[in-house]
DNA sequence: CTTTTGGTTCTGCAAAATTAGAACTAAAAG
DNA sequence: CTTTTAGTTCTAATTTTGCAGAACCAAAAG
């Protein structure tokens, strides 16, 4: 059972994620990060959310698919434990820089087409490309050089 | 006038941009900055890429409002000349970046409303709002540290 | 072999988003 | 003062999304 201020975190939470997903899916995903359960099965999720059948089976689906979420199962029995997969939303920092670098290329791509490798433009094009490799670089090692900080503060 | 090149260019990155803005106004901005031309006039870019007056000036004043592009004018001349401003993509990375510090609110709460702080998703709550964190600082003193590297570079 | 459980898949609809087209407007030109 | 230019705004059509409901299916239970 959800209480009120669980509903809310839910709502709240579900409007950043509906930034990269429908509405249905991030509601799906904030209730298994918000949730007191370790684990919620399709009914759960079904009822806590008012949700049809197919827009939780399609929701879930859609956070499997994109890793976000994962399930586990028990002994006879045909149900699937569906829990949120923390690791993933760190990997998702992550390939949301690597699409700057897909940007990058094409960036890269109309410096070359440029007639006029002098202009404002073309230069600011090639400084933006630096600017962004150079983020890229930083932030590839964010995460190991947060473990590692991490591990001093505990020892 | 565009080549094909030019309007290969404009649809791949338009593409990426439409993860964040309407079709028309993606297209407008990547003209923008694939344009060997340094400014554009509403004409121009109406007839560049086949759109309605409105569609044109929707997506014009779009950008215009987000600090996307901007424009300047000539005396004696009632045309207003379109470019992009290359700066407010730094800026819209940056922003991107503060987005996640209202996730990690969010997060925080959620944390304050969990029954059992000991359980995994619990802690793991912790651990990527720290992360997060971190990663805020990282990256908020990029552009700077790039700026410095750059000057180091030249001089 | 019939029923129940735990879903998936297939329409179809309703709302939201996006665009075109036409009417409109304000400033400048003729 | 009529026409042209450089747009804006309104309305309506079109497309795209997302969801519900119902039909469907396979495995397990009765």
């Amino acid at each position: 059972m959800l209480t009120e201020k669980h509903k809310e975190l839910i709502e709240k939470i579900g409007v950043y994620f509906e930034l990269a997903m429908p509405p249905a899916a991030a509601r799906i995903l904030a209730l298994l990060i918000v949730s007191d359960q370790d684990s919620l099965v399709f009914e759960d999720i079904r009822s806590s959310l008012n949700l049809s059948k197919s827009a939780t089976s399609n929701g879930i689906n859609a956070l499997l698919d994109s890793k976000r979420i994962e399930y586990y199962t028990k002994m006879g029995d045909r149900k699937r434990y569906f829990k949120w997969n923390p690791t993933s939303t760190i990997n998702h920092f992550r390939s949301e820089i690597e699409k700057i670098l897909g940007l990058n290329t094409l960036f890269e791509n109309t410096i070359q087409l440029k007639r006029d490798k002098e202009s404002y433009n073309t230069k600011m094009l090639g400084e933006l490309s630096d600017l962004m490799h150079f983020l890229y670089q930083e932030t590839s090692t964010v995460y190991e050089q947060w473990k590692e900080n991490k591990q001093q503060k505990v020892y």
